[in-house]
DNA sequence: TGTACATCAGTGAACGCGCGTTCACTGATGTAC
DNA sequence: TGTACATCAGTGAACGCGCGTTCACTGATGTAC
């Protein structure tokens, strides 16, 4: 009686990573041990040494996946909001508000930021870890501005912005929504936020004179 | 000959404090050992465990420190702008603008916060730390929120929304600017961000129909 | 003014535990011929 | 098909260092009478 092939096996070094990052985000890396990791697995220290060759190779794997995770999230919500819409400012909006949705629909809120709390940590981190961070928020950025060059030949601004400053501000909002969910424990905070920025967007680019084109909601 | 008196002897404490909070906020809390904060201030290690019991006393400090200096710079920001402006709208809009340049002149960019930090140490901390951090959000968010209810009267807002989120907007702001200028080592992120959060309340509250009675700038 | 005591701001030595890391080893599975 | 070797995914024991904390003590200053 053999039991369904879509049982996941969940490989040792992913459960490493899941209770590194449970405990990196809600103790600090420096609080992070070793020994409470293979607890939480279920194996021996040798065994974790045998996936990461010391710490900071943990943390480095850690931010790697955090990264790649986030960007296959961004990416797919910029491909479903385009197949709802044409309009480059349409669907910016529709990708905000999945994005402020999938976040409300985490049953404990938004688990942290790996990047934010990396830079609260950034002495204990080697430069490569450092670059690595920094490159991924440039190019989350590069994806949003882009999309706001596309808006702005459509929809003027209504005052004047600088384009990589309000991409870099869904990032900021983000960041600063999960401090503030986590703080005041209220995971509707984030999504709050997003939406929020969402309608600075709005109020950026819509509800021009124009008002004849129809709602951007 | 002596000196002047206006020298600062700058207690042995403060001086903790403030070794103490410059390795949290770089190093994390779990990495910042007593044993280098005393190396770095010149003391023993009884002399730490004489101004603090133990190293949870230090984080308490620490915060209550922190909490307390913000509210005074944020209450001294709103003084300033209410001399500066009877007008709720223009006295809000020039207290970001302070803001945002207090932040742009500080020649290292800003610190980091000591709330965030607290927050992704959360598992670390007793309840009354994470108590108190949240009780310093809810009191900066109420400190925003008074005054955009004080201009939502005279300025009624141009889109639906609710004031307690536009509040709790700059705080997340000034903490995702934060972790951006620090990712990104560009000390003027903060203040760029303030500045378009700014412009947001301007787009909100600005800028009627009414044009005649001036510029809000 | 002198003396007794209290408080302040620490020192110095010792404690045991837990940490990250190393090393020699192993049993199961995969591959070459 | 059998045998030899290589790789994978770990185990178990030991290491020394640094950590937070405790304890008995101290010299300088402040206060009571």
């Amino acid at each position: 009686m053999p039991t369904l092939e879509t049982e996941k096996p969940l490989a040792t070094r992913e459960q490493i990573l899941n209770a590194a990052q449970d405990s990196v985000l809600s103790n600090g890396f420096g609080a992070t041990s070793i020994e409470g990791l293979i607890a939480s697995v279920g194996i021996s220290k040798s065994g974790f040494f045998y996936h990461f060759k010391d710490k900071n190779e943990l943390a480095k794997a850690l931010l790697v996946r955090y990264v790649e995770t986030d960007t296959a999230i961004l990416e797919g919500v910029f491909k479903r909001a385009d197949e709802l819409s044409e309009d480059p400012l349409h669907s910016y909006l529709i990708a905000l508000r999945m994005l402020a949705e999938i976040f409300a629909d985490l049953p404990n809120g938004h688990p942290g930021c790996v990047i934010a709390s990396v830079c609260y940590h950034e002495r204990l981190f080697s430069r490569d870890v450092l670059e690595f961070s920094k490159n991924a928020v440039l190019d989350w950025r590069d994806r949003f501005r882009e999309r706001l060059e596309r808006i702005a030949e459509v929809y003027p601004p209504r005052i004047d912005v600088n384009l990589y400053d309000l991409a870099d501000m869904i990032g900021c909002v983000g960041d600063g929504g999960i401090i503030l969910s986590r703080v005041t424990k209220n995971p509707m905070a984030l999504p709050t936020q997003i939406n929020l920025y969402r309608d600075f967007i709005r109020l950026v680019f819509a509800e021009q004179s124009d008002a004849g084109k129809g709602s951007a909601d």
